[in-house]
DNA sequence: CCACTGATTGTTCCC
DNA sequence: GGGAACAATCAGTGG
């Protein structure tokens, strides 16, 4: 098998009961993904070549395209994701310095 | 120290 | 509103 990542939807339901991995009090949501942009913009194009098709090919032809690319196209995309992620650091940074203390609400 | 795994995010589709 | 294929990503925990 080339690479079949056995590690996916995890959501489903990761540890049964133990608590191993207990999420953050204020969960600083991670920015989104290059490809959460990449969807965004690509999502319009995608439908005009493919008028009329379900989300199953879009999904698909999305991924397709998404790869497709060179890294310089996911550049733009990377980019945005990597503001996110600041976003991201911010929220992180806040959610560390409550941990401390500090109350704001 | 390194690896993995779990959690998260956004799109569209239909119920 | 949510679940599901599509991909990325990152932080925390374990050995």
């Amino acid at each position: 098998m080339p690479k079949e990542k056995a590690t996916r939807k995890t959501k489903a339901k990761a540890v049964s009961d133990g608590g191993k991995k207990k999420k953050d009090p204020n969960a600083p949501k991670r920015g989104l993904s290059a490809y959460m942009f990449f969807a965004n913009e690509q999502r319009d194009n995608v439908r005009e070549e493919n008028p009329g098709i379900s989300f199953g090919q879009v999904g698909k032809v999305l991924g397709e395209r998404w790869k497709a690319l060179n890294p310089k196209q996911r550049e733009p995309y990377e980019a945005k994701a990597k503001t996110d992620k600041q976003r991201y650091e911010d929220e992180k940074a806040s959610y560390n310095a409550n941990d401390e203390e500090e109350d704001e609400e």
